[in-house]
DNA sequence: ATGCGCTGGTGAACCGGATAAGTAACGTGA
DNA sequence: TCACGTTACTTATCCGGTTCACCAGCGCAT
């Protein structure tokens, strides 16, 4: 049984096309008895314009583009990229758009299935994540003309519009707590050197230590693995901090079981932050003290934006968005260092 | 600067359009040397056919609809979902096929955005997950007539395609090695009771250890805290269990945490098993044994089966598929139950 | 020389909608 | 009673590809 077309729901309503077309659009043109009629069949026999052959007049494909450049390991552990593309989604689907999706493993990929995507009509527009330094996506996405927001601080988005939040009022937040509490010996586990928000975070924590306490980073591949390869060096060397502050929460919690593993109590011999809080950070034994935001809410806002660019609307939506600022939530992995080193 | 049509690239090759589409499409009709320099013009100004002009002509979307119906914080905890889709789309990308996209909140909303994306063209097949007892889904799809591939037990899939892997067998397993180590009183925290899996996870687990062990199972929502609370309460009881198996890694570490605070030592005084291994069971104190599989090429299979089913194509691709059982994993979380109980 | 098949194309119809231009019927004011 | 403006449509064209029917030219056997 073929799916119904146009066509058919004219037959039957025994109008010409074109009447059924404007009586779908709410366009004048049709009285409100024939367009009562004819929506009642289309909705009857279940037909739905073919989205293929509205595209084809022009009209946009309602779909916007999103490449993930990460493993598939990584990715299937970090909460942060499934709470922001619900977020983008929830946006996405209040509006009718569709969100499509590609898992790639480099950047050259994900620039050809833009590019694809982009050329092929599929997509109206794109969102960017995981900016690098230097990333050559941008360069890229402002010559395809591609409309597009970029999810990270704008200083690497180009003239490109994004979405970011305050990384460095998060770290200052962080490193003037712990440094309330007492800490003097601060350490930073970092994820990927490369990534543009790691080395905003790295330049924000030197600078936040400047002058109030010793600061180290060492940098990891976001994995438990590499987090808790990291502590152990950390807390092994002479003059070993009294805190760390780790870039996710996977690191946090295989950190904090390391330390347990050197017989260290946490928090009295070692205090412990995690950016990013996720359910995972409030069951861990002790809960973690954590950078916490609506990631949800920073996917919404950046698909807001991209929205904005796609339909031409001008307004305040138009322009970058700086989202809220991660507050810290302060829980049991905190406390004041230990006497003898303070 | 407009996109570039067939048109364009027809004019500058001085053939007509119909040469054009013969010469992209690896069709007869076009010699070798005008074919070459056809295609090297449209690489040139970079001309893509247009693919909703291809989609009118009968052709297919190459696109495949995913709607995951969770809430957004148990989805952005759940590993499982992020590693699913990565497999189904390396399955995808690698055929060129898009997946799109959609996070719903209930089933009607599911169908009926499946009804749509089907409808109107958008998609060629579905994959549905979280497969539920009596699922509504199942003969509204077999009824909309669209081709779908059904993650979830075969019992439960009516006439649709399904991939699965032998939960029964997993669960056997594991009783059978709780047993073997000593235990006699092993207890499970389940998930959402509505879903098919976890039923029939209940009945096998009921059955495997009728007559070896005492048994208790108690259904969560998959949260760290309905896991945390569940385990408390199953560790007040009179006769508590000595091994608690759990439906998925964060409630199995929410239960560790909750044990601990309890002052009961894992796993001297309790074991613990996690249904599903992620990197998450590797870094907590101590690593937990679990149940692994590989769930990226779980969905790579899934994804396989549709694009069969879609393109048509027979043979032993298009039935459905039992993939690999779990396999138990054993690591410092599990030991013989402490000798007094015994 | 003629017929035949093959190669390498061309031109036009078609897919399913949107939309501009055209038209028939009707009411209305002068 | 007729020009005029509405209303409620219909008709035709277009979007960017695919594909079918057709055709010119060439080599080759008859």
């Amino acid at each position: 049984m073929r799916r119904p077309t146009i066509t058919d729901v004219a037959r039957q309503a025994g109008v010409s096309k074109g009447a059924v077309s404007y009586a779908l659009n709410g366009q004048p043109g049709v009285s409100e008895s024939t367009r009562a009629r004819i929506l009642a069949i289309a909705e009857e026999i279940g037909w739905r314009p073919n989205s293929a052959a509205r595209a084809l007049n022009g009209a946009r494909a309602h779909t916007v583009g999103l490449a993930l450049c990460r493993p598939a390991r990584t990715l299937g552990m970090e909460p942060f990229f499934m709470e922001l593309i619900s977020g983008i989604e929830s946006e996405l689907s209040a509006r009718s758009y569709a969100l499509t999706l590609q898992v790639v493993t480099d950047h050259r990929q994900e620039v050809s299935i833009y590019r694809r995507w982009w050329a092929e009509g599929r997509i109206d527009g794109a969102i960017l994540v995981d900016l690098h330094v230097d990333d050559p996506r941008v360069p890229e996405f402002e010559a395809l003309d591609l409309p597009s927001v970029v999810v990270g601080h704008p200083s690497g988005a180009g003239s490109l519009v994004s979405v970011w939040s305050d990384d460095d009022g998060a770290v200052h937040e962080t490193v003037g707590y712990l440094v309330a509490l007492g800490h003097r010996r601060i350490a930073r586990v970092a994820g990927l050197p490369r990534l543009l928000h790691t080395v905003l975070r790295d330049r924000a924590f030197a600078q936040a230590c400047e002058g109030v306490a010793e600061h180290v980073t060492v940098h990891t591949d976001y994995t438990g693995e590499e987090g808790a390869r990291a502590t152990r060096r950390l807390l092994s060397s002479a003059d070993r901090p009294t805190a760390i502050v780790y870039d996710n929460d996977i690191m946090a919690v295989a950190g904090l079981s390391a330390a347990q593993d050197l017989r260290l109590d946490v928090p009295d011999d070692l205090s412990i932050v995690a950016w990013d809080d996720s359910p995972l950070s409030r069951v861990v034994r002790p809960p973690l003290t954590a950078l916490s935001r609506d990631i949800s809410a920073y996917g919404a806002h950046a698909a807001r934006r991209l929205l904005a660019l796609v339909t031409g609307e001008a307004g305040e939506e138009a322009g970058p968005y700086e989202d809220e600022t991660a507050r810290l939530t302060p829980r049991a992995s905190t406390a004041p260092p230990p006497s003898e080193v303070r």
